[in-house]
DNA sequence: TTAGAAGTTGACGGCGCGTCACCGATCTGT
DNA sequence: ACAGATCGGTGACGCGCCGTCAACTTCTAA
């Protein structure tokens, strides 16, 4: 064609060529997720194959094993994007703390927040699991568990906590926050800030200090199971 | 042979005759639940297959099959196994609990001590996990957190707990404990007495009621994964 | 003693697994 | 613009695990 290289776009020149090959990996690595989640929420992770997730995209056998090496390595990769979501919003949201409470209060109420919002996949996974839960710890995961440490440790330095156990003190957190989640996601009418009141209490003052209820039971303790 | 049916123990009338096809089926289960035991322990729950658990064993394939269904079956036998020893002590324990604190103090105290003593098979669960944990909640399993729900409620009624949600208070102790035990676990001089007496001052006046350390930090935080 | 119930055996068809030789599409250098 | 080099998708293949089941052995009861 005539050279109106000039300004307009041409094909693109501009930033990033991108690169057919690269372009098509991303894409079939997202194909790939995708398809994997749909299965997983269809069948639950334990009745799946890898030639289920196959089955579900456009792709040879060998192509998928150019990305993952199993439904596990799969998984993780679902989780690593899980993670990577709601740790920045962790992060900030305890940086703002100024007083131990608004610290705690914060890491629960976002944690049961992205729970309730984004727990498409955590339901996935429960589909299978009358009996078995399973809990990925990817290095992604792992890294926010740090980071939580490494916070507490910081608030430990600068006064805000007193000089306690980090370690510990984060497995506490994790623990009630994963478990009570589990919980909260069962109720009738899951609320995040009731979830979040309640374990930031239990922080705050130990059981005397945790909200009274009505019957002394809450309003759960409705289906205790399937 | 002679008829000497006068007292003394003849083959033996006494009791059970137990029944040769009864005792076979028992030994069978069994024979079959400890090599998976050992062939869990050696290559990990993930990669073993049915098949391994089969060839540790004299029983033809299609045997094993009368017995279990899958591995994850025979897993679940282990658990209930596990769970089935352990629930009468938590009961026992929190049964003589006169105050709050005994309560919560017994639960994790017994809990704790139990774990360093007896996860022969957890460690062999973890030894396929540098990143997936498995908890399976089998029947008895929740059971157990049942058990522990309805003490909190039976505490509640009788003045000694305050009226509090006593479904996520179950939540939260077991949340602290199986969470805490994992840490306590790769610690290098587990101590259950520190693990109980860390969850039993969080339950009991929240972060401010903690035990101090000399570093704000335990003796922890060494090795912190593989 | 013997009929039949209960339980074991192992070979079998089916299928999911991971691989790899082949080949078309893309990139690179001239 | 072209050709050779490289990359990556393809799908058939051999392997081993899966769960089943007809034949057989062992036990029970009459």
């Amino acid at each position: 064609m005539t050279q109106i290289e000039t300004a307009a776009p041409p094909p693109r020149p501009r930033a990033k060529p991108a690169g057919k090959r690269e372009q098509t990996k991303q894409q079939n690595r997202q194909i790939i997720l995708d398809a994997a989640r749909s299965v997983f929420a269809e069948h639950g992770y334990g009745a799946t194959t890898v030639r289920d997730i196959i089955r579900a995209t456009p792709l040879a056998s060998g192509t998928f094993y150019n990305y993952f090496q199993s439904k596990e390595e799969v998984y993780q990769a679902m989780q690593d994007e899980t993670a990577l979501a709601i740790r920045p919003r962790l992060r900030e949201a305890r940086e703002k703390a100024a007083t131990v409470e608004e610290f705690i209060s914060a890491t629960f109420r976002t944690f049961f927040e992205f729970v309730l919002r984004d727990d498409v996949d955590v339901r996935a996974i429960r589909h299978n699991a009358d009996v078995t839960r399973m809990r990925v710890d990817t290095p992604e995961v792992i890294a926010g568990f740090d980071e939580l440490r490494e916070d507490i440790e910081k608030a430990i330095a600068r006064g805000l906590f007193p000089p306690v156990d980090a370690d510990y003190l984060m497995a506490a957190i994790v623990g009630v926050a994963f478990e009570v989640a589990e919980r909260m996601a069962r109720r009738e009418a899951p609320d995040a800030n009731v979830a979040a009141d309640f374990a930031t209490a239990l922080f705050m003052g130990g059981i005397r200090a945790l909200p009274h209820t009505a019957n002394g039971n809450g309003k759960a303790a409705e289906n205790t199971g399937a």
